[in-house]
DNA sequence: TATTGGATCGCC
DNA sequence: GCGATCCAATAG
């Protein structure tokens, strides 16, 4: 399959997290699987601001788990959660700011008879609705990641999602820096977790 | 080496 | 609403 939309490059991600959050939302992201290419629109996602954010990975420093985010932007990085879910990151900012942007929701658009054979019974909807649910459908694990943004994994430009459409709420699942509204929804869709 | 808690999900 | 489930971080 080709895919005629631009794709984006490192500089995309080497700017204020906050923005590159935002801007992923409407973007659409393909990934190059075992069994075939697999991808939606992001729909969901939330920033991590390392050092000053308490919710961070990276905020207390390197550990053998988060050393992707400090190698630069424009890095993917995999992680597990719970001993069973993986949670899919691109890192952002530079070496020394090793902030990271959280995908959580995409609406599936490529690939989908793959996604519903790695998510056996799921609706539609339920493919991709949750950080843990889509890396499943999509066959993501640690293997992709420290890869750049670009090859296995790739994002596109594309649909632009108007500041008005745009929810921005506290995040999900943390107990540190509860009350901050990094969370970035596309407003009244139907693919968001949580709704 | 032991303990604790987590950027979740799915079922009750 | 709550338990499963197990890795990573931290403390000792």
């Amino acid at each position: 399959m080709v895919i005629q939309k631009e794709k984006v490059k490192k500089d995309f991600f080497l700017r204020d997290t906050v923005t590159v959050a935002r801007e992923l939302l409407g973007s659409l992201i393909t990934y190059k699987s075992h069994n075939g290419l697999v991808g939606g629109y992001i729909v969901e996602t939330e920033a991590y601001l390392g050092y000053n954010d308490p919710a961070c990975h990276s905020s207390r420093g390197m550990t053998k788990r988060n050393t992707t985010m400090f190698q630069g932007a424009g890095l993917v990085y995999v992680y597990l959660i719970y001993g069973i879910y993986y949670c899919l990151n691109f890192t952002t900012a530079d070496v020394k700011e090793p902030e990271a942007v959280l995908i959580r929701a995409l609406e599936p658009t490529i690939g989908i008879e793959i996604m519903s054979k790695n998510r056996p019974g799921k609706k539609f909807k339920e493919l991709c609705n949750g950080p843990g649910k889509l890396t499943q459908a999509m066959d993501i694990d640690s293997k992709v990641n420290g890869l750049s943004v670009g090859k296995e994994l790739c994002v596109y430009k594309d649909k632009k999602v108007p500041y008005k459409d745009i929810l921005s709420q506290p995040r999900i699942g943390i107990s540190q820096a509860v009350d901050l509204p990094l969370r970035f929804t596309i407003k009244d869709c139907t693919y968001v977790s949580k709704k």
